[in-house]
Formats: C-alpha cells, sequence, structure tokens
DNA sequence: TCGATGCTGTCGGCTGGCCGACATCGGGGA
DNA sequence: TCCCCGATGTCGGCCAGCCGACAGCATCGA
C-alpha cells in the first residue's frame, strides 16, 4: 500500500535504470509552466511526450458541457502525454499543471526512437500504461456498482497507496487536492464529496492538516465502506 | 470511424510483422475452450499472456455484490491478460468466453522476452495499451457527465469504431451482445439499454438483424445525443 | 414435441444524489 | 491592512434512473 516517497511506482524517471536516463535526459528540453497553466490540450497536435520535473499536473478529459473528468495526477518523475505518441491521432485530454511546476518535454519520435533502442525503457512504458490501464478500470467497476460514500472512501486509499507516505500510523498524502477534483474522479458532485469527507473526519478515520489529507490507519479497519453509511 | 474488418486496430496479431508473428506462434500453445468458460479469474496468479484465435471474449470486473463492470470484448487477434504480465501483483479482472473459442497462451516471461527482444512488438504493444487507455477514459468521461441516453449512444458507436464492418450505408457490430453487457460497460441498468435502443429503432437510428446491431448512417447526424430524448 | 432457460420489452413506485442557494473561512495581492 | 476569490460546509426540492415484477419470445437439449 503506502510506502516511502523515494520511488513510486508511477515514477518513471527514478525506476529507468541509471545509463537509461541519463540518454534520455540528453534528448529533453526542460520549462518552467505556473499554476493553471496548460501543458497540452484536447486536439492538439500531440508533439512531445512530458515528464514532470518537479510540481504537480492533472490530465483530464472535458466534456462537451465543460464538465472536467479527471483521469491522474502527475508528481515529479511521472511521464505523460504518451497516449498520443504512439497511436497519433491528436490529443484526447488536456494536462495542466495543479501548481508552479517544471516539465521536461521529448519530440514524440525521438522518444520512440528511444524506446526502440532501450528495451527495458520500453517494458518501464509497458508498465506504467498497465497500472493506469488498471487504475482506470478500477474507477469504472466502482463507478458501475458503487454508492458515493463508498466510491469517496475507495479514492483515499487509491490516492494513498499512489501518493502516500507513512508517518508513524497515519498515511499523509502528498497531493494537493480539492473536494471538486475529487468529485472529478470519481463522477459525483462537491458537495457530496464534502459530506462523504465530514462524516469520515467526525469517524476519526481522517484529518486535514494545512490542507492535506491524513489518514489514521488504526481506524480504518472498523470502517468497512457499508457501514460507515450507518454511522450518519 | 468503421472499416473493412482485417486489421481492426486491436488486432494484435494482424498488425505484428510477418517475422515476428512466426517467431511468436512457436511460443504459444493452443486451446479450446467452450461458450461460458472462464478463462482466468480475479486472484489467480497470472503467468500467462492470451491471444484470441477465434470466438469471442470479454475482460471484466466483478464486485463484491456481483456487479459485473465490462472493460472490452476481445475478438480474434487481440491480446489479453497483459496488464499482469509487466507488473504481476495477480488478476484483477475475469476473462471469459462469449462464444465457443480458441486461445494461444504464452508463459509471461516468455513473452516479456519476446518483446525485450522484438522492438517492434513492444511497440505495438504500447499502442495497443494506449487504445484502451484511451477507451477507458472515454467511458469515465461519460460516466460522469452523459445521462444514460447518451452513454448507450456512445457506446454504440465506439462498438462500431472496433467492431463494426460497413454493408452499403450501413455499419454492422461484428459481435454478439446483450442489453445487459451492454448496461455493465456503461453503468446502468438492463432495463434503462432496453427502452433506449428501443427509442434508436423507432427513430430508424438502427436495427436489429439475427441479433446483431444495424446502424444506419444516413439517419446519425439528425440524431445529436440530445434530441434524442425529445423524440421520446 | 415440449419444457427449460435466458433474453427482450414494459410498467409503476421509490430514492440517492444532483442542483441551486447561501453562509463562512482563509490565504494572497494591493 | 483590507478585500477578493476560491474552497468548504449545509440545506431543501426535485427528478433520472434503479428496482422489482411480470409477460412475451426465441433457442436448445431431450
Amino acid at each position: 500500500m503506502a510506502h516511502g516517497s523515494p520511488s513510486r511506482p508511477s515514477n518513471f524517471i527514478e525506476r529507468l535504470g541509471g545509463d537509461d536516463r541519463a540518454v534520455l535526459m540528453r534528448l529533453v528540453q526542460r520549462r518552467g509552466i505556473e499554476k493553471g497553466g496548460i501543458i497540452f490540450n484536447a486536439g492538439s497536435p500531440g508533439k512531445n511526450v512530458y515528464f514532470l520535473e518537479s510540481g504537480q499536473a492533472k490530465i483530464y478529459h472535458l466534456s462537451a458541457e465543460g464538465r472536467e473528468a479527471l483521469l491522474w495526477f502527475c508528481l515529479p518523475g511521472e511521464i505523460f502525454g504518451l497516449t498520443e505518441v504512439c497511436h497519433g491521432g491528436g490529443r484526447q485530454v488536456y494536462a495542466q499543471a495543479c501548481e508552479d511546476s517544471h516539465i521536461l518535454s521529448v519530440n514524440r519520435a525521438v522518444f520512440k526512437d528511444f524506446l526502440a533502442t532501450h528495451p527495458s525503457a520500453a517494458m518501464l512504458v509497458i508498465d506504467v500504461l498497465s497500472c493506469r490501464l488498471r487504475s482506470l478500470g478500477h474507477v469504472i467497476e466502482e463507478m458501475a456498482a458503487s454508492d458515493v460514500t463508498e466510491r469517496v472512501f475507495h479514492l483515499i486509499m487509491r490516492l494513498a497507496a499512489n501518493y502516500g507516505h507513512r508517518v508513524g500510523d497515519d498515511v499523509h498524502l502528498d497531493i494537493h487536492i480539492t473536494h471538486q477534483e475529487m468529485a472529478n474522479m470519481i463522477g459525483c458532485t462537491r458537495q457530496s464529496v464534502t459530506s462523504t469527507l465530514g462524516m469520515l473526519k467526525r469517524l476519526d478515520v481522517l484529518s486535514f492538516q494545512n490542507h492535506h489529507i491524513c489518514i489514521h490507519r488504526d481506524r480504518l479497519p472498523s470502517v468497512a465502506p457499508g457501514d460507515a453509511a450507518a454511522a450518519h
């Protein structure tokens, strides 16, 4: 589940072998981007692959009515904008910086070449894509089968697994996330997230420390997703 | 969109270069499986990668309450059971034959070796995973933002793009699918699918020919997803 | 030929969660 | 210092879609 931070499973750069990393780093261009800045948007051609060097970014769909469906967050070391690289056909999603960030970009053809000549990097890409596929699969399963209370609870658990670190008996989430963003990840309204989190706080399952979620692991097992509702 | 069948984008075997294919085919074991048979289930270790030679299979999650969330269908040539190969940790999903089928299996370590030594095959895997990631992303977007009518309509369009072939002005779907299965793909009830399809049939957007959906393309543009509801 | 079984079609009643609406709180810029 | 704006917290009304229920209608094996 949660684990010390240096190498999250999604940290592409860290997990890349030293030699491969050195080669890749010679191919990238570095760029700063401020909070709220768009890195790419749906419809653009998608010429590059990106890596987040510092900060935080989010990848999301935008529906015709302006509703945002948030697929995942990127933390430092993560690769994104990958999907369009091999398949082409333009960007389908938006990438936006959630904080002041630095990104590294590589031309897609160059990156494709890099993968073709560095098999272990290609395997790592496959691994990262597999993880995301699993993760989206779980979201779909939940959106189809679970009520909002359960979805919020499991979202927190997923975030903890991907972006959390242990502090004594607790798990702290390393990402900055709003209720609206959580709602966009699980397909419900901001209000539903607010009230569910309020309930979990009342149950002492979690607390908030300077805008970051803190999960009290010792209170977890007692809260089967179903019970929670009963304890209004 | 829809296109003549020989090479669907998801047809891994077809798209693999002739030489790579020959090598791969020497590594596989062939096995028959009857309609309804489980190829693998969640929780099992996941030692193999599979290819569908003939028939049809479905990949799905099963929630604790027995609800099925259907992620995708496999037609001949498609690869599946791939996600667990690189990342390990056991199967997360179920794979079940929807018809009498033949499958080819390869040990995961052997397949990993194959990919490491055949870069273009690895690129193809990345491409296939990217397509699925996109597809699941769209499902999530819709489940978050669209009502049932729209979801059903877009599901049909997606199925047509992946599994359809042109017949004059129409598109015929090559897969066998029940209303329940469609409901499981978009997170609604069987009844909602039935009534929405009934509506689309009344609008002459589609018809049914011996259990296969047939889309009348000339009737499509007039039916913006929103209008449909108005035409009860 | 005849049940058995699974899919399709249709109908009300009920409710989880959406949608406004509004009040409060806190941090950052002028 | 104050103001502004985005985020959080709370409430009531309302409705899309779920649920149960049941009636055709094919397909299949005996």
